[in-house]
DNA sequence: CGATGTAAACAGACCGGTCGGTCTAGTGTT
DNA sequence: AACACTAGACCGACCGGTCTGTTTACATCG
């Protein structure tokens, strides 16, 4: 790499820019030519880093996947509490989202309905998240925090009520901003597990028992 | 229509294999010939019928779930009590599309990734769910069985919830009757907005509240 | 009643554009 | 020279949509 100018690499390149028309357009939209013209490459480019579009796009999900993974793992590493833990990787879930729409529409969008077969595929980056849902859970639950309950189960609605409120974020005309829920979601999933207001913000809500 | 002996008409033969096409390859890898081949019609009759390929499956999507919600609407007509009322919603929707997998695929699964365009005309879809979900939780505040929430939010917490679960048992290889999950599902959620156990196969659980 | 007009419904060959993938020809580096 | 990498013209398959008919349904008329 002799001009260091180039700042990042091809292959870097085709990544960011198909990151880019894949969350504009959804996979089946962008098309080989646009990916490369947009990274500034060429097709002998991309088919030397890739072997498909088809491979490349899995290779991508993964590594976005895996990176917001990390990501917040990481906001959670410092706090002990498995009560606080929870809510605060919720909270960080959505924030990085409402900071990257690209990331949120890639990871949460166009992972499903690309036909069965690519959808199985996908399928693992779904368990990705949920497994990091459930982790938490687990150690909830074993810390004697919150009552026994279906932790699998669980993550895999949490999943689904997390992705169900940033997809309509995306696909809404008025974007109302995504971390204003935060609280109200956080409040809703945590009774749903048997914890009421954890948090400061919480308005407090006198129980009346149903019926 | 002289021989009678076609039973169904070539629109609604088309909206059939239409609607196999989709659940099993989704939309982009499903071509007009592939339909009409399946639907023993033709492409001059297909294109008499519907403007577009896209068209008739935003049709498509629309009359399914139109038939979805009417039917689940007609399962919960009997019952008066809102706090029943939901629990045998969520059961009639799982327990149609465990009957139902081509439904559930299209309209839980190949509604979204559709790339942005397609998925926004496909938003008003998931509203209908949404709307039946959320109207049901209005007249259970209204009625003060439930303490007042936000059933907007609620309701897309819900949907999501359900769509994810519904999405897995499509898409893995073990298909774990759907049904299995529902009592616990109903249960989940329904503590979500303060309910708990309001079905005799409940497990009661003592409050422990948290910290 | 049968002949005939006619419009809806259907059939399928065909077209034109698109797009993933290939191939040959480089270019710079070691 | 050998190798890693880039360029972009090119190809062949595919696919939505069109076009030119042909058949069916049915009304109208002699």
């Amino acid at each position: 790499m002799t001009a260091r100018a180039e700042t990042r690499t091809a292959r870097e390149r085709i990544l960011d820019a198909a990151a880019s028309l894949f969350a504009r357009r959804g996979y089946y939209n962008s098309n080989v030519d646009e990916i490369v013209q947009q990274s500034g490459t060429s097709k002998g480019s991309f088919y030397f880093h890739f072997p498909s579009k088809e491979q490349m796009a899995l290779g991508l999900v993964d590594q976005l996947s895996e990176k917001l993974v990390r990501k917040l793992e990481r906001s959670i590493a410092s706090e002990a509490d498995p009560l606080e833990r929870i809510p605060l990787a919720i909270d960080a879930l959505l924030y990085t989202f409402s900071k990257q729409r690209k990331l949120a529409q890639i990871l949460m969008v166009n992972i499903v309905g690309q036909g069965r077969a690519m959808d199985r595929k996908f399928l693992p980056i779904r368990d990705k998240f949920a497994g990091l849902i459930r982790r938490e859970l687990d150690v909830a639950v074993e810390a004697g925090a919150i009552r026994p309950v279906d932790t699998s189960l669980v993550s895999q609605l949490w999943l689904g009520a997390l992705n169900e409120i940033i997809l309509r974020w995306l696909l809404q005309d008025k974007p109302a901003p995504l971390m204003e829920s935060a609280p109200a979601v956080r409040e809703l999933l945590m009774n749903g597990i048997g914890v009421r207001g954890g948090d400061g913000m919480f308005e407090r809500q006198t129980e009346e028992a149903g019926v």
